[in-house]
DNA sequence: CTTGACCTTCCACTATACTGGAAGGTCAAG
DNA sequence: CTTGACCTTCCAGTATAGTGGAAGGTCAAG
């Protein structure tokens, strides 16, 4: 399959699939006598996997680790549930940390809501931040 | 005062005041004879108001446009309060996208947690993902 | 006179996941 | 023979908020 034709089963762009094999996920592909990049079929699922792992909000490094393993022969299961519980904690973080933030400008805005434009002191800049 | 004794009031950087400058958050400061920049003690407000913009999670850009409101000698409140307003939609749609991302990892995460390595189709690279 | 702590400018780099574009090769169809 | 749709490589840029470093000027103290 050339690269086009590989990249549209998946909904990717050719430019995509360079910059994978650039980045370590896609092994150098064959070439054929022209120097067309020339995928096997299984390059789709490996495409897939990597869209899944996107989805999931692993980063291209931590999907290009499973495929390390997976490549040298080992069922990655084990790293993948590692991974997976990682960005569980990661996320969870991530959404306390956006949380808090909502309730400091919450706290700002109900201020600003509330109050009344001639209190702005000009030392202060604003007095509602 | 100095760039270096200014940004110590309020610990940040010289370097991050000459970026701010250069950002248009801060004017132009008056050189002393050596061509040292020479900042005005209001400098350490600005900055101060800097910082909390960014708490707020306000972009350099927000910020310099609340500051050029004020810069005309307009009161910006009520850019602010809008300003506030579009953070909290933002704020609650980054949560919403996280949380979604949350139970969509947490599902592999247990499809994984339960599983058996041996069902994993190497076609299909890892099942649990 | 030198050392050290300041200051100046300017350029490059960090991280992420691509995207855009230039310059050029390949190939089937009309 | 040309046109158009492919493909190749390589370089640069996107966005954010700075940080790091080079090369050099200034100034008070010892």
């Amino acid at each position: 399959m050339r690269i086009g034709e590989t990249a549209a089963a998946v909904g990717m762009t050719a430019k995509t699939l360079r910059f994978y094999e650039d980045r370590g996920l896609l092994p150098a592909a064959d070439r054929a006598p022209n120097g067309y990049r020339d995928y096997p079929h299984e390059t789709v699922s490996r495409l897939e996997f990597i869209r899944r792992g996107r989805t999931a909000g692993l980063t291209l490094a931590q999907i290009g680790d499973i495929l390390s393993v997976r490549d040298i022969g080992q069922a990655p299961c084990v790293h993948v549930r590692d991974l997976l519980a990682k960005q569980l904690r990661d996320l969870d973080a991530q959404i306390a940390e956006l949380t808090a933030l909502r309730a400091t400008v919450a706290e700002f805005h109900d201020a600003a809501a509330a109050g009344d434009p001639a209190a702005c002191d000009p030392e202060r800049i604003c007095s509602y931040l």
